[in-house]
DNA sequence: AGCAGAGTTAATGCATGCAATATAGCGAAA
DNA sequence: TTTCGCTATATTGCATGCATTAACTCTGCT
């Protein structure tokens, strides 16, 4: 995402603590140092610094008023904020493509993500795996539709929380939704959303994208009675459900 | 942005690199070396290295593949799609505030911003930089009655590159439009969606904020005929004018 | 004359040492 | 007992030296 390969021992830090922090090894709100770091991560403080800068903008730590930075923590505000706000740009790129299309090459993406997740539901055991290959093809191929460098850059700030993915609760479905009612109404959306882009219709594209998000709501208020669902949403260690998600809990 | 007082060699650098980009001292698409640049910023590599990184985040810089970076250049396509999603996510902001909104002195901020602008417009000269302060006091107290952080973060992100700011054009209003009718327009929304937010009215609020930031879409083309109207814009100097007809817009 | 390869140069990436500062702990005084 | 201040420690921030690698050039060969 910042690098490829030029940067070694950087590409391994980011992806190291990353991996740490989704998968909650440090507890939200404490600081992280840069000294304990360096030795688990194996690698220099130097590459760990800019790998820290760069987890910070992804949202997944956060600075100190006297430097330094400590493990960032979500409430479920925020996960229905994150939803929301990719359903906004989603839907704006989906507006934007419906406005803009112009090569047939590209729209023919869109519809061969549609068409294969469509063969994946008449297989008689569900992959899911490929499901989310085809699902993450299928935004991509609207993003790229839309012709919009900037709203690219929006909407890569904004999926890069983990939770906030497109198909962050892909696999929590898996567990909450035997039947895969969601996921049927999800495939519907698609189809729609495909039509109203061929039709042009900007508006209509638009609200689909919007409420498609908000199937990972739907989702994400079903996960929240099932643990087993719930631990496998990435990320899902950051998200502070001890003292409620409202405000501030007295520490005693 | 990224650190307060506990970085003054970072900031340094940050604050300086930037000025200098938006000067337009080095031309766009050149790269820009660390070790040219320590001395010209006064200093040492390790905080320029982070600085680098956070023009590059403000979307100033871009990385090259075998490492280093140059300085970014915007077409105009990249200038309408900027101001175009500053619009997206205002008016998102705008929705929810009218939706979310509870505490009556938050509101008033709102209030006593249009006021006074309002009271701007009643003196007998106008005083631009006064009403480019109370312009951004009331896209903050928006903002902040939106109550949603992440979108927040994706606002603070897209409103990071200098000519998609709320205010970017209101210096270059004074060049091409002497008798200030955008600016009565403008204050006209300012004054509807106030009234918008006020009745709870999401869908035109968000309608109205999104045809607000178009006024800057206005001001741009106009702008674009007029040199010294066009200078006041902050970045101008990073904008391709050269080889025109904007590349991916009209590619078709 | 053009292309390929090797050598050279210059820029980035990394590591470590040093300095400045925030924090925590302890003690003393009110 | 509480609070203020001092000290000690630990952590961040910065600078510089070194290694690696990419780019450029020059030369020799086809």
């Amino acid at each position: 995402m910042t690098d490829d390969a030029r940067s070694p021992q950087l590409l391994r830090a980011v992806m190291a603590l990353r991996a740490k922090l989704l998968a909650g090894e440090f507890p939200p709100g404490e600081r992280v140092a840069e000294l304990t770091l360096a030795p688990l991560l194996g690698v220099s403080r130097t590459p760990l610094r800019l790998a820290l800068g760069v987890l910070e903008h992804e949202g997944l730590l956060r600075t100190l008023p006297g430097g330094g930075f400590v493990v960032r923590d979500f409430t479920l505000a925020d996960l229905r904020d994150a939803i929301e706000l990719r359903g906004i740009l989603e839907g704006s790129a989906a507006r934007f493509a419906a406005e803009r299309w112009s090569n047939p090459r590209s729209f023919n993406r869109l519809v061969s993500a549609v068409a294969a997740m469509d063969a994946l539901y008449a297989a008689d055991s569900f992959d899911f795996a490929a499901y989310v290959t085809e699902n993450e093809r299928f935004h991509a191929a609207l993003l790229d539709l839309a012709q919009s460098p900037m709203l690219s850059r929006a909407l890569a700030q904004a999926t890069a929380l983990p939770f906030a993915s497109p198909s962050a609760f892909v696999w929590a479905q898996s567990e909450i939704d035997k039947r895969n009612h969601i996921l049927l109404i999800a495939q519907d959306q698609h189809r729609l959303i495909l039509e109203a882009v061929q039709n042009r219709e900007g508006t209509r594209a638009e609200a689909l994208a919007r409420e498609h998000a908000r199937l990972a709501l739907r989702n994400l208020e079903a996960a929240l009675k099932n643990r087993t669902a719930m631990d496998a949403v990435p990320g899902s260690a950051l998200i502070r459900t001890d003292s409620e998600d409202d405000d501030h809990a007295l520490r005693a």
